[in-house]
DNA sequence: ATGCTAAAGTTATAGCATCTAACAGTGGGA
DNA sequence: TCCCACTGTTAGATGCTATAACTTTAGCAT
């Protein structure tokens, strides 16, 4: 993944900040974002509070960096998902089923990226440019499908598509990638929340729903 | 809203546990809800340190009344624009932007209740059962709208239906009550969250958007 | 009015966190 | 071989939650 350096300090050096972020997600998913704590992690790697300040000269810039990683496995995972469906119909639900899947697995991890901003948050533009990676494959799969019944977010969409980034998509298509995505977050986000949990219900049943109308609402 | 105690003592009580939570709650418009320290608060109020502790056993248990209180604020806030609306057809867009209206105008409140859990989280069921309140007057304006088209949720909410507390919504409004919320949850969240910041386009006309399929949903 | 008692406030302290500063080894490269 | 940058240490400043022990205050019954 990172390519590893000549000189072996900074091959060394990455293997301590790896660790070091290892350690952090595990506390991540133990007690969620808010629960790192470089001076726990220092003393699990056997080293004394201070130390891992030459390699992260924040709290925050760990917190970025696992953010950054999160934000990268997810569009990894988003891509491989629509990459190993053919049918470009059935794309939609695919990928939705696997952000699920993946929300699910490391809930906290899903929360730390779409979730509440941490203490410290102030997002750097880095992440930004991380969260569009998603967005494209968005934008992918709804070019790659007939879309219909143009609206009025499609005009506003259309004098404003600087977010795809360069992507050709319609503005139609723009618009269901945007729907899809807060359709998505919505109810995963207060499945996760645990908002669901008290009601009886089973989220599987819901998630397909809206899966259903996502796809039909295209027409 | 609270019934002032007979005895002063009681009454002195509640006053000081009132600015506490005013404190607060500007605490967590300023930082977001990990901000809220008691200690700070303390300090504001010209007391020392361990004072509040007399007032609060936690800092948890401050968190939770603030949740609560929000939940309540929500409901009423919902409530009334129900109210205000007399043609049932209507009543889902004016609630939908009334809830994304209270959600803007507050928004680290509006996370407190439905973003991520705070660091030391544990939500004790009272705030659960408030919750339920918001649910209760969407499952009022979707139980007087007509639903056509059953789908397969549908059967699953028929017999899963101990959520809406004794409520009579059909199926049909059971589901479209849910997922009402996690719409309206998908595009408020990101929003909140600084998601659409840097995209370009106006949040306004996505949203309004999103209400027109959820309208027009219903068929 | 007086005095008892519970509540409200205080300081001191423990424990844990981030992060800075000053100092001590150690190993890579000229 | 030797230098110095890098890695690590301890000490300390600061801020937080929370408990303990002590003092003051004020309500209320007599």
């Amino acid at each position: 993944m990172t390519s590893s350096p000549a000189t072996p300090r900074a091959r060394y050096r990455e293997q301590v900040r790896a660790e070091v972020r290892t350690l952090a997600l595990r506390q991540v998913a133990e007690t969620g974002a808010a629960g790192i704590s470089l001076n726990a992690i220092a003393k699990q790697m056997g080293l004394s509070g201070p130390a891992l300040y030459r390699y992260f000269t924040n709290r925050d810039e760990l917190v970025t960096e696992l953010i950054s990683e999160a934000y990268r496995e997810l569009a990894e995972t988003v891509r491989s998902a629509a990459d190993n469906e053919d049918d470009p119909q059935r794309r939609p639900a695919v990928v939705g089923r696997a952000v699920r899947g993946w929300a699910l697995a490391q809930p906290h991890r899903y929360l730390l990226i779409l979730g509440t901003p941490v203490p410290g948050y102030e997002a750097p533009p880095e992440t930004v440019e991380v969260s569009r990676a998603v967005m494209t494959v968005f934008l992918d799969i709804f070019a790659a499908l007939p879309s219909a019944s143009p609206r009025e977010l499609d005009k506003h969409l259309a004098a404003h598509r600087v977010w795809t980034g360069g992507h050709e998509a319609s503005p139609a298509a723009m618009r269901r990638a945007l729907t899809f995505w807060t359709r998505l977050h919505g109810v995963i986000s207060l499945e996760l929340a645990g908002q669901f949990t008290g009601m009886g219900f089973d989220p599987d049943v819901l998630f397909e729903d809206e899966l259903a109308t996502i796809l039909s609402e295209g027409h």
